[in-house]
Parts: structure tokens; sequence; C-alpha cells
DNA sequence: GTCCGATTTAATTAAATGATTAAATCGACC
DNA sequence: GGTCGATTTAATCATTTAATTAAATCGGAC
């Protein structure tokens, strides 16, 4: 009947037969389970927001779940590789935590739900960390997790011999760099609200944050 | 027909008419939520828990978004004063870093599930940040951080121009010292995963931090 | 014994939601 | 021109879930 209107031609609708259709449904999911979550999401709100029908999203994906933990492991692999890297890489480290702090926090504000949504997901589905931490780095997660640890000892040992570092365990280390980095935006919200700031103001925020969190860190790590 | 079995007498149900039981229902709540996230919680696993039927939480609550509220708002009753009261308090600097670490460890440490919980829903409902910041405090979010910037400002100046600490903004003292506390148990799945923590492994990391958290930022305020 | 609130039983309703299908369309490539 | 994969349309199915009701029960207070 009134099937008329503009049904049929679709100028907002880029044909797209190019590939890049599950990308979009990828990247509107990812939209919307970082600010729904994965159970309070809607697939009718990703396919509306990815301008498809449920069809697609079937033809594809076919079950809410198997798009989740898509989305779910892009967004971790955009996370963690990084961090794992510098850390784990034969750099100073005074270096590493410079890097690690402009790092997170350069790309965090690019992304700044990511910590949220992976922290909350991680929260209800922990079997997911250790998948997670395997598939990003092809190895069992305690083991990367040995092994950061143990380059980091190795030359925190080496300071502290020369008395140029107050001892400390690596793993409270990269705990504390870490929470340092992550928690201003997985506590986004309240903090916005508690110190009164609106985006630009966290922004600045975490900018001033960038300058100064190194050299914090490092006069913690003096003698 | 089969209504016979065990239907009638409750031995294992308390008849409790005492007016415990919508407190039972909250604390079945509180579980529930806090493992499976409001949206992905079911009411009726929570009756279930709470050993009622679903009459009788829509006796007391009447729809889940209430249930859900009631059982927000406690949870951040149970967090936040204690960090507030401490922060806004006229302790010396070194006294409140000291008790902030001691309190919030401890507390967390009984209830490991409460940071994840928390932001989680804060970072899917931002509004109730500040309506929650309200109920506690009873007055504006943005007061009683200012209050506790003003407090804290006076507290580093009077350091700073003394020599015996290095500079920093009250906002990123509060925000450093929470992330160190709370962080660790917001990303308990994944700190677990990567350091091959079991639960005893990462209780005796947090006894680890309990001690040795304090002196590390007490050393970084150094000037 | 009766009244009353707490609680249960049992069912039902209403809506949302995810999953799924069949058939049509459209564009590209051969 | 025909084939094929991508995509749409439209509709339906099945299930879950929250919400809600009416009526019965139960225990204690009075």
């Amino acid at each position: 009947m009134i099937k008329s209107t503009s049904q049929r031609k679709g100028p907002p609708r880029p044909p797209a037969p190019d590939g890049q259709t599950e990308q979009r449904i990828l990247d509107a999911a990812h939209a919307v389970f970082m600010r729904s979550g994965t159970a309070g999401a809607r697939t009718q709100e990703i396919t509306k927001e990815a301008g498809v029908n449920p069809a697609l999203l079937h033809y594809y994906f076919r079950t809410k779940e198997r798009l989740a933990e898509a989305v779910f492991r892009r967004a971790a692999c955009q996370l963690l590789p990084a961090v794992i890297g510098i850390l784990a890489s034969d750099a100073e480290l005074e270096e590493k935590v410079e890097q690690v702090v402009q790092t997170e926090l350069q790309h965090l504000s690019k992304t700044p739900y990511l910590p949220g949504y992976i922290l909350s997901e991680l929260a209800h589905h922990p079997e997911r960390a250790g998948q997670l931490v395997s598939a990003v780095t092809g190895m069992v997660p305690a083991e990367i997790g040995a092994r950061i640890s143990a380059v980091l000892r190795k030359q925190i040992n080496a300071r502290v011999r020369a008395g140029r570092m107050h001892p400390i365990e690596p793993e409270q280390f990269a705990v504390n760099l870490l929470a340092m980095c992550v928690f201003p935006f997985a506590a986004r919200p309240m903090l916005m609200a508690m110190l009164g700031f609106d985006k630009a103001g966290f922004d600045t925020f975490i900018e001033r944050r960038r300058r100064e969190l190194a050299p914090f860190f490092l006069r913690a790590l003096r003698p």
C-alpha cells in the first residue's frame, strides 16, 4: 500500500557491495554495545545504527552472542597489545613509564568508553579474560604476565641495587601504572559529576595528566 | 496435578513476617545485579535467590527499575561516604592517604565486585552519578567536589610552600589516590588472568598493597 | 474467633526481542 | 543475458521476560 514514500531510492544508503558492510555492522555494534553494554543492547538498535536490516545482521553474524564476541575481541585488540608491547620491550624503565602514559592517555582520549566497556564485560564474563589475552598475544595469559613481570623485575632489581630506586614488586608496579592511566576513563561519569567537568573540562584534566603523570609516578619510584 | 511434593511445608522458608523480607529481596537483588549487571539480571533469578515469588517482589518494589535503583543507592552509600569523609576531614594530608588506602582496600576486599558494578552502572546511566552524590552527601555533586578540592588545595599549598611537597592539583591528587585503590578490584578478572592469581593470590596481592600503597603514594608527593 | 498484613499459588497478559525464513531486488562480473 | 553474491523486504516464529491479577493461606494481634 503506502510502501511508496522514499523506500526505493537509497541515497543515504551507499550500495556498498564492496565488503565494508560487515565492518559497518561491527562499528555500529561497537558503538551500541559500548553505551549500553552487551546485555542492555538491542540488536534492533544496532541494525538501525548500521543502516541495515535484521536479516543482514543474521546473514553475517548469526546471533547477538557471536556479534558481541567479535566486537569484544576487536575492542580488546585495540587496547591491550600496545601496553603489553611497551612493558615487555627492552626500553629503559623510565622510558616505559613515559610511553605507557602517553600511549594510553592519547588512545583512551579518543575512545573514552572503551575501559568501561571492557571492564564491565570482563566483570560479567571473567572467563573471557583468559581467552582474550591468549587471542591477542598468542600465548597463555599467565605466561605473558610472567614474562612481563620477569622483564620488569630485572630492570627494577638493577636500579634497586644501584640505589636509584625504591624496591617494588613488578606486579604492583604494573598495576599502579595501569590504574593511573585507565581509571579516570572508567570512572569518567562519576569524576565529571563530582569534579564539575564537562567534556572539555575532562579533556583538559587528561591533558594535564599527560604531562604530569609520568613524573609523578617516577617520583614514587625514587629510593 | 503433581502439586504435591514438598510445597506446603516450608522448613527452609523462614516465616519471616518480621519485616526482613524486603531486606532479603534487596540482598538477593544486590547479589544478582552485582554479577550480571542490571540489564543482564532476570527478576526470576532474584526471586529465586531471595526464596520468594515474583508476586512478592512486585508487592514491595513494583518494577525491576525501582528495585535496581534501590540496590544501586544502597551500594553507593556503602562506598562513597567513607572516602568523602576522610578527604574532606581536617586530618593531615599524610594521614588521609593512609586512611583512604586502609579503609578502601579493607572494605573492597570484602565486596570485590562493588567497583565493577558501580562503574558499570554509571557508564550506562551517567545521570545517576549526580543524583547519587546528592543522595549520599545531601549537596550538589559539584559542591562536594569543590569542597574537597578546596581542603586539599590548602593542605597541599602549605606543604609546597614549606618545600615539603611537589606541587599537584588537588583533583589529580584525589583521582590518583582513588585509582590506586579502586582499579585493582574493577579490573580484577583481567589481573587474575594475566598475573596468574587465584582468589587467594589476589588477596595476598591486595594485602601487600595495603602495606605499600600509602608509602608509594607519599613518595610521589615529595619535592 | 476475627481481622489484617504478609505471603503464596497459579495463571495470565502483554510486550519485547532475538532468530529465521522465503522471495524479491540489485549490481557486478563473465 | 545469465549467474552469483550481497542486500532488502516483509513477515513470522518462538521464547523470554517483566508485570500483574485474583484468590487462597497463614500467622499473629486484638
